[in-house]
DNA sequence: CCCATTATCTCGCTGAGCGAGATAATATCC
DNA sequence: GGATATTATCTCGCTCAGCGAGATAATGGG
């Protein structure tokens, strides 16, 4: 059990960024007196509105992976932290949506900017051929992440 | 708050990446009666062995960010279940050293085995520059995402 | 040999997340 | 248009993961 082709090595060092990043995740929760759940949840709500989706109570539960109950208790204490807003979708008035404050952007922004900025900086080296295939790789894997059937 | 470079794009397929990767592993879990801490656990004590690393408790809760009270839990969870071996180490008789059980490998590679094979065969059509390429990204994002000191 | 240090475990408690079911708004059928 | 089914969210009570504090046991230095 060691010393498999360099493929399985990428694999292994992509994993570990995957581990390491959880734990980042759960400094930052920590930090502001939240769970990883809930920093989870802001990360969706964000993926959400950057690409322009109602982002629903609902919706959050099912991102999450958690049931009805659970996903009221994120909210609760988000908005009780001041992260986030419920407000009752005119369109369809059982629906609530939800939206993050712009502070709670500014606070994530403090923690993970520098970590962005550093990779993003590492890209800077590499020339088109590169950029492409890292992100052929990154999208393989997303591939193959989401589809478990 | 949306289309930034394509560098930050691929920042975010990565983190859309490790979200997923999440996912799975809570579901890898609740299917095999375990929790995703108990997951990232049996992940942590693997890439110690295959680093030839002694795993005890202590490293183990470190790596999982727990105290000293949850890690003796996860390893009673995991030792009921069977997926772990206790054993005192004969030369520090405080320590004590955990060893994956086989066939917790075995469950790990059914579940995790496809995606894994997955993402090495799309590794497959790189060239060697280009195989170069992700492996020095993963390894400038996981330095990123370490060095938070 | 005593004491400080290190590694792990035990106990009691808080709170995240679950199942079951209540509530309220919307969609459907006659 | 009102009875009924469906959908979205919330409430209640419970279980158990993980924490803080402190106990226990092994080691190492003076």
């Amino acid at each position: 059990m060691s010393e498999q082709g360099p493929e399985l090595e990428i694999v292994h060092l992509l994993r570990k960024v995957t581990v390491e990043f959880g734990l980042r995740q759960a400094e930052f929760a920590s930090l502001h007196q939240m769970h990883s759940t809930d920093v989870r949840a802001l990360i969706c709500l964000l993926d959400a509105e950057r690409a322009g989706t109602d982002a629903t109570a609902g919706w959050l539960g099912a991102q999450l992976g958690l049931n009805s109950a659970g996903t009221t208790a994120v909210i609760d204490r988000l908005e009780r932290l001041g992260h986030l807003t419920r407000t009752r979708d005119p369109r369809d008035r059982r629906r609530v949506l939800l939206a993050v404050d712009e502070r709670a952007v500014e606070l994530g922004w403090a923690f993970f900017g520098p970590l962005i900025e550093s990779t993003v900086a590492a890209l800077r080296d590499f020339d088109e051929k590169e950029t492409a295939a890292v992100r052929r790789f990154l999208y393989a894997a997303h591939e193959a992440v989401t589809s478990i059937p």
